[in-house]
Parts: structure tokens; sequence; C-alpha cells
DNA sequence: AATGCGCGCAACCGCCTGCGG
DNA sequence: TCCGCAGGCGGTTGCGCGCAT
């Protein structure tokens, strides 16, 4: 049988082609010529009765030409009649795959542009590891030359330490991981809500297999940035058109522009120490680092976004939730409080960079606690870690309450207000007006003139409510010893010059920021 | 020039699902 | 309801090519 099938592998002759195109032209008569006569149907049934070696390997420009012949006739479908009708010594699996791959007209030959490297990219973060649907927008595209790409790009990428998506969808994965849908019943995530808004909805398709994949109803859909693609009809706006996506920035870059003020790894050493207060910096050591901003104690019930080298690489897309459009997520929040005053902002294209800025914001781990501050290490929350304790605020009970916005998460997470009373747990105070929110955001982490670290611990301690670092001011009945009132904000995003030649990629140098060119955005 | 290695790609394999008898 | 078949899908394998040594 070996030897009979190893013939077939080879490539083929002209004369085997030759062969091919015979066997096919003559196939659909052969049940005709079967009965010819006696010695011809012994003949017959001895081939009856002999398997059907069916042919291997490579296909030759002879089979294909058969196979194309014979779907232009019948059309698509029916494959195991093309090894009868046509004599094609090739089973209906492999003439489908032969055809569905390489024959089918309207194939997109080449290497993938960008946009659709980006989207696969966005696509596997909603979906998994689901060639077919992810080809369905793609056009032109299989789901073996996505799959291809996919599988031989993640290799390379781990080999490389370098994460498997980009920033930006990593922390769509991130949020939508954590956002907890069940627990979320508002009807304003319902469909409706994004018509008309820059969400394209769910095809019918995609809307049946996130049914089937655990979504409901009352879900916000994943965003169709695939039909974006497809459309054409206006400008795409992809999540990464942020600089991180970049050509010339690899997925992989730390937000070196935090190095200015918190120590990380693989960035330039800079001083632990904050510019006041309890609250310092400490470096965040490689388990602690865990890539989200996560505790160590938070691996068991959030599972790692990027796949651990040597692990499958499937996100299975049950496993996932999907992200809803900041804007309109915004917008339902706050029961169209704030109207469109997010998405209309001129700023809110930069609220990705945000982003990616909280996702290092949270990793600032706590003081050594003086007494008691930090005696739960595990669970993320509850004692004096503060990077735990942030997650558990944030992501456990801000989550569900504002629908799984991201975005709105992120504002939050800028202005909470820490307090640190006598016995050395921290008190949350969370800000949930929206619309306020978004008006003291806006130009306090986007200042004309970017402070340097210790004159904005300054010019914070002059203003504790909303101040742009890190800052520590007493309350009236305050134990200065146990305690202080941390306010905690995104010295990150006051800017600044840094110096860091990793910078380089998508400086904010300069009072301006830069923060106007910044596109794309927010879906 | 020979060899080894990695990568991209095409194709196969096994499992699952839907459908009709 | 069961069974067989066809088709679809995801995982895996193996080949050919280019490049580095």
């Amino acid at each position: 049988m070996e030897e009979m099938i190893k013939p077939a592998l080879a490539p083929a002759s002209s004369e085997e082609e030759k062969e091919v195109v015979a066997t096919a032209a003559t196939g659909e008569r052969r049940h005709e010529e079967a009965t010819a006569g006696r010695e011809e149907q012994e003949e017959e049934e001895e081939e009856e009765e002999a398997p059907v070696v069916l042919k291997k390997g490579p296909w030759t420009t002879a089979e294909d030409a058969v196979l194309v012949q014979h779907v232009r006739q019948h059309g698509e479908g029916n494959w195991n009649a093309v090894q009868r009708m046509t004599g094609l010594l090739r089973c209906g699996k492999s003439c489908r795959l032969r055809w569905t791959n390489h024959l089918r007209p309207n194939l997109k030959k080449g290497s993938f542009s960008p946009d659709e490297e980006l989207l696969i990219a966005q696509l596997h973060a909603q979906l998994g590891n689901k060639w077919a649907r992810m080809a369905s927008h793609l056009p032109g595209r299989t789901d073996n030359e996505i799959k291809n790409y996919w599988n031989t790009r993640t290799k390379r990428r781990q080999r490389a330490g370098l994460p498997v998506y980009p920033p930006d969808v990593q922390l769509h994965l991130a949020f939508a991981k954590r956002c907890r849908y069940d627990d979320f019943s508002s009807p304003l995530s319902s469909p409706q809500q994004s018509a008309g808004s820059n969400v394209l909805s769910m095809d019918a398709a995609d809307a049946a297999g996130a049914a089937s994949s655990g979504y409901t109803s009352a879900r916000p859909p994943p965003l169709d940035l695939a039909g974006q693609l497809a459309m054409g009809s206006r400008p795409v706006q992809l999540l990464a058109a942020t600089p991180f996506s970049a050509p010339s920035s690899p997925w992989g870059k730390p937000f070196a522009r935090n190095a200015q003020f918190f120590q990380f790894p693989h960035s330039s050493p800079v001083s632990p120490t904050t510019p006041t207060g309890p609250v310092q910096v400490h470096p965040v050591t490689p388990e602690l680092s865990l890539g989200y901003g996560l505790h160590a104690g938070d691996r068991a019930r959030l599972p790692p976004v990027s796949p651990s080298p040597g692990a499958r690489a499937e996100l299975p897309s049950s496993q996932l939730r999907p992200s809803m459009a900041p804007t309109t997520a915004a917008a339902a929040a706050t029961g169209g409080l704030v109207g469109g005053a997010l998405q209309d902002h001129p700023n809110a294209a930069s609220l990705e960079a945000m982003l990616q800025e909280l996702h290092d914001a949270i990793k600032i781990e706590p003081p050594a606690p003086p007494e008691n501050r930090g005696t739960e290490e595990e669970g993320g929350g509850g004692g004096g870690n503060l990077r735990g304790f942030l997650h558990e605020q944030i992501f456990d009970k801000l989550m569900p309450i504002k629908s799984g916005d991201f975005c709105i998460v992120g504002l939050h997470s800028v202005l909470i207000s820490l307090q640190f009373p006598g016995d050395g747990k921290p008190e949350v105070e969370l800000k949930d007006d929206i619309e306020t929110l978004f008006d003291l955001i806006i130009p306090a982490t986007f200042p004309a003139a970017a402070p340097e670290p210790a004159a904005a611990a300054t010019a914070a301690s002059a203003a504790p409510n909303h101040s742009s670092s890190v800052s520590q001011h007493s309350s009236d009945d305050q134990d200065h010893s146990n305690g202080a009132d941390v306010v905690l904000d995104l010295p990150i995003l006051t800017g600044g010059g840094g110096g860091s030649s990793e910078q380089d990629d998508w400086s904010l140098d300069g009072a301006a920021c830069q923060w106007d060119n910044i596109s794309g955005g927010i879906c």
C-alpha cells in the first residue's frame, strides 16, 4: 500500500499529467464501455472490487484543470462525485480543499496587508481559532491561509518574547475578560444603542456564533472591524491606528514613557522614589508583572491574555467577552447623560493611548506597610496591596456597574482616591459622574505644558483634588503615621521630556504632546 | 559547494455537525 | 431515533525554498 502511494507523491511528470487528463476525459464514459463485453465486464468487476488508490500530495496543473472544468459544469458541492464523474484520483475532501484554497475565483494571493494583519489579530482576539469565521471577514483569504499566518507569526513572536496581540488588542482582551456581563442587564446595551454610532454591528452569522459561544443578547456585540475593512466606503478606523501599531513600532514595545516615573522591567532604571508621600513606586518584579497589572494572586481567576510560551495559543471564543465600544458604552453607562460628549470630544481618540498607560499605572506597588498595611498578599484586593486593591475595585466593582466599558474604568482609575485610615486598609472613593470625569480628565491629563515629576508633585500638593501626579495630603482627623489620603492620577500622562530612546516611536515630547496627531482611537 | 536550519505553504487527518433516509 | 454520508473545520505534518554557516 505504501508503495502504491509513494509514487503518487512524487512530482507528476508530463506523462502522468497526460494520463490524468485522459482518465478524466473518459471517466464519465467508463460505465457504458464497461458493459461492452464479457471480458471487459470481468475487468470492470475486478476494477470495482479493487480499492481505488486515491492520489495524495501536490496537485498537478492537469488535475487542477479537471477540477475547474468539473466545477464549471456542475458547480460546487458534491465533492465526492468529482472522483466518480471525472476519474480524478482525488478524494472529495481533497477536491474541496483544492478548490476553496487555490482554484476558486477572487482569491487574493500574496502577503497580508498591515490592515489585514491587524484585523486578523483583532478577530483572533474576539473569536479564537475560528479560522473559517475569520476568513469570512477577509475577502479573498482562506481559513488555511489565515491559520498558517497566525501560527507562524505567533510562534515567532512568542520566541522573541513579544506579546501575541498588539497592545490595544491586548487591552481589549484584558478588559473584556474582566467584564462580567452576566451581572449586567442594562437595557442601554441593547443593539439599538449602537445604531448610528461608529460601531458596526455584527452580522447575523457572527451574532449567532457569538450567541452560541456564550454571548447573550444583553451583551454588547463585538466590534465588526472586518465589516469596516470590507466595506471600503469609508476610512477604516482600526483600534491600532495609534502609534502602537505603526510598522516602525513593534507591538511588544514597552510603554517606555512610564519609565520616567516608574521602574519597570526592561525599562531604563529611574529613581524608585516618587516625589512625595507614602505611595512609593517599587520595581515591578517579574512574577508580579503579569502583563496586565495583575497581582500574582489573580492568575487563578483571570486566565492569561497572552498565551504563555509552550502553551496552546488558542483563546477560545467562549472565554472571551466582547468589548463594548467605548464611546457608545460611555454614553450608555451614564444613561445618555453624556450624550455625544465622549465621542465628540477632540481628545477622544487619545483615550486608547491613555488606557495603555493605565495598565502600567496599576502596576504600582504599594509602599511597605508600616504596620499591618499590606498584610494580604493574595487575592488581588482587600489589604494594602495597592495594585491588587485597585484591580479589585476597578475590575470587580466598577466593571459590572459601568457595563464593562474600559474607557470609563480607565477614567475612574485615574481619579480613584485612595485613603489609608488608621487600620492601614485603603478605602476608595470613586468618581462615577462620567461627564464630570471626562471634563476633568482631558484637561488634567493633556496639559499644555507638561511639568516635570518633581514639579508635578508640587502642583499636586497645591491642587489635591485632581492633581496631575501622585500626591499626598492629609485629612483633618487623620493620623499621618498610619495613613494618607492619596489621589492617584496619571503622572505618566502629564507628558514631559523623557530622553529615553524608546520614546522615539511615539514620543509625547513637547508641550502639545502630539495628542492631536493620534488617529484612529476608539473604534 | 555542502550542510543545516527556519520558514512558509500546501495538503492531509481526524473530529464534528447537519441532513436525509 | 438511529445511521450513514457529505461537508466543514481545526490541528498537524511534510515538502520546498531561501538563507546562514
